[in-house]
DNA sequence: AGATCATATGACAAGACTGACATATTCGAA
DNA sequence: TTCGAATATGTCAGTCTTGTCATATGATCT
């Protein structure tokens, strides 16, 4: 899995183990990401496995630096795993896991880790929009690009915002809806409850 | 991670390795899942750290079977992660990273992809709706229970439900996005855009 | 009679991942 | 001049996770 994030980048660029973990930042983090000891290990695999190779670039002052490039065959090996039907994978989610069993605590703090969570995820979108917003300044409008790699780009960073988004709602319509819990309302929240997403969606 | 899973489960009652991964599948899958395999042997772990306590249970008919209580000690550890602020863990997708990369594969191809991830995504929902109904049935209005188990069960129950609509609108949104883009259209779309879910909450 | 399904448990290999430790250089700031 | 930050690379131990193989029993279907 993880050799696949790695070709995907590689394949734009030839880069050194340190340059994959800075690109990791900038776009797969979306939705993929690992720490430089594992890039290393994984990059050395690959040259084993012939799908990149290495070469070492010195520098006149920083330590010398090993830039992989993709191989024919590693481009083959992607192509092939892109081309594969993606089996849908579960969801790993610790804070659901714990919101699970959060009868067990007490409710202000229930309420709090929520409230917490929901900022969280506020801050990733904003960062996300941030990178929207630099992509945009670069290329203009993204869906209106004619350049395929931007195009899928935007895409993604798309659904990565589509997704705290939606998690920020969630967290704020679960604070809400633990309010009225704790106090005891049945009523009074009714008629308010034809408005927020749940009582559009969830029919 | 997953041993909290299994305490927040036997919390609820005490059950066997079996009935433990019958009881992911209606429950804690939203957001977590295990094999037997695994399950087995965190089993074993945990009564070595005295977190539950396994009891031969025998049967006329089928094998005998370990049902394992948790321990005061294992409550006691189980409270104590609830009340961690939980971090902000990275998404991990599969299809998302190669969309990322979907400009090295045949138009046609990505999109049969989008349109084969949306038709996943939306049998999961479905199966969330499923479940969303039996809970409704046993218990009525499941936002209106007074029962803090049921109340958290149903916030996750809920926040899958968001999830996987996201996900079905997201892969909607992307083949149409992709249609315009193959067909090298720009102005036509544009009035559509306001009403669609990226012209709205993007900006 | 034979096949298959559901219960019930486990071993094992392989891969993925985390986090801590370790090292070396150069630049710029305090 | 000492400190930290950024560049650049690696090891290692331990954990987590996946997936496959293996083994039983009795029930039910054909």
């Amino acid at each position: 899995m993880l050799r696949f994030a790695i070709l995907e980048l590689l394949e734009r660029k030839p880069l050194s183990g340190y340059e994959l973990k800075r690109r990791f930042q900038g776009s797969i983090v979306f939705f993929w990401r690992a720490n430089h000891s594992q890039i290393y290990r994984e990059l050395k695999l690959m040259e084993k496995d012939g799908l990149v190779v290495g070469s070492k670039v010195p520098h006149d002052w920083r330590p010398t630096k090993t830039v992989y490039a993709v191989t024919s065959k590693g481009r083959e090996a992607l192509v092939e795993w892109l081309r594969e039907k993606p089996k849908l994978r579960g969801v790993k989610d610790e804070m659901m896991l714990k919101c699970f069993a959060f009868h067990l605590v007490p409710p202000e703090e229930a309420e709090a880790q929520l409230a917490h969570h929901q900022k969280l995820h506020q801050q990733r979108l904003e960062e996300y929009l941030k990178i929207k917003k630099q992509l945009e300044d670069r290329h203009g409008q993204l869906l209106e690009t004619r350049d395929s790699i931007l195009f899928w780009n935007a895409l993604c960073l798309y659904q990565a915002m589509d997704h705290e988004r939606m998690y920020v709602e969630w967290c704020r319509w679960a604070i809400a809806r633990h309010k009225e819990f704790s106090a005891g309302n049945r009523p009074a929240a009714r008629d308010g409850r034809e408005n927020d997403s749940h009582g559009k969606l969830a029919g």
